[in-house]
DNA sequence: GCCGATTTGTCCGTATGTATC
DNA sequence: CGATACATACGGACAAATCGG
């Protein structure tokens, strides 16, 4: 990311976060932010934006661009933006083993298709995975990739970050990511991967991921111990 | 809302969702758009961003702007956007009632503090509601409104909508919403509010809201059953 | 492989409206 | 009422990616 507004953005978050703009007080106004950053107003404008759709500030008419990020009590494993698990591992200071137990060619038939969103007869692969932190499998994750868009994946590389491959050997770009969570009774199959100590629910995250040309290549979902379990977001009325 | 981007937001949302521009075909081009919505470019960019970010479609550069919508099938009852629970329930095709089990008067401890995110001696409305459909209780709403951003609120509007009172009657905007998504076991208290069946855990939706004043005027636990629990949501890359 | 047409991405500069103080 | 500050919109320019001839 080279554009402008994107390095305002990440300095200005990185401002806030740091607490050199504190909860509830006001960032400096459009044309102070103008001198400092020596751009125009629009390109202001859109590093605010992101901002605003990040949940650290929230513009007031007529009065300024007031703080409402607070510093978090994180808990465990959480989740947000888009992010490998690796870096949300990092992020959470864990570090991340990852087991692979399934890898194979599959063709989509109805039942897959209906469950996943690809069309019936569409070339996949099919992955499944443990991930392990703090001494326990805690996350199981089932995925499908449109096979024509992992070339040369290998099980090795899907035991380290299968999105660092698609993004740095094959160049491509995740960008768009629709997910559902519910609440699911754990299977056989959970019981036998994962140390669900006394859980018999898991938190089911399903997402379906689109790359830069608008192809959707990836369904997944991860099965979570609920202990480990927390998703973050934001909302803003009218963006 | 009667920003002229807003409208064309919704009228490609309403073309899209109609299956007038289906799933992974390319709307219009910018230079066609503009004659059809007789506005400059840029106008028609904000419409598509907000499109993006909600999920709707994705931009690829150099051909089109490709949709990725599909229509879902969603089941029982579905969170996403800001949207009050009347609303969320009318969506879902449900018809409800609420039961309004607290109405007190509080000041934030340091307790109360630490969990809302209000600060030490604000003075708060401690509500507590039940809500009902499907011949069950299914949520349990454990809310703390800031007292002077709701004057005037009375157990009666409770249990009727608090959002409509405020929006309406007290011409609040509720604007960003902050929300964490978790799992808790289910407390004496829930087993004896809500019709929990077997199941002893629940999805719990953590809700800080701000007003269009930036003002954090609400922190609500809504506890929902697991199986009419459903939560959707798009992340975009760099937006 | 190159060039030009198409399409989206970013940025600039300006103008006007609306809300606050 | 005027100054300040955010919101929306216009019009223009150039960059970057794609595609077809």
């Amino acid at each position: 990311m080279k554009a402008i507004y994107y390095d305002i953005y990440k300095d200005l978050r990185e401002k806030i976060m740091a607490g050199v703009y504190p909860y509830q007080t006001y960032i400096p106004p459009e044309l102070k932010l103008l001198e400092e950053y020596e751009c125009t107003h629009n390109t202001i404008r859109k590093a605010l934006q992101v901002l605003t759709m990040h949940g650290f500030v929230q513009p007031v008419r007529g009065k300024g661009v007031k703080v409402i990020w607070q510093a978090g009590r994180r808990t465990r494993f959480v989740l947000g933006d888009i992010e490998t698990f690796r870096e949300a591992a990092a992020k959470n200071g864990l570090e991340a083993k990852t087991q692979v137990k399934t890898f194979e060619h599959v063709v989509a038939d109805r039942r897959i298709s209906e469950a996943t969103g690809f069309a019936v007869g569409d070339e996949l692969l099919h992955i499944e995975r443990v991930r392990h932190f703090d001494d326990a499998n805690l996350i199981f994750d089932k995925s499908y990739f449109r096979a024509s868009c992992v070339e040369g994946l290998t099980p090795e590389i899907a035991a380290d970050s299968i999105f660092t491959y698609l993004e740095d050997e094959l160049g491509m770009q995740v960008t768009t990511s629709n997910r559902t969570i519910t609440m699911e009774y754990a299977t056989a199959e959970d019981r036998a991967l994962l140390d669900l100590l006394d859980f018999d629910m898991l938190a089911v995250v399903e997402n379906r991921t689109f790359n830069s040309e608008g192809v959707h290549f990836e369904t997944t979902w991860s099965r979570h111990r609920p202990d480990y379990f927390t998703f973050m977001t934001t909302a803003v009325r009218g963006c």
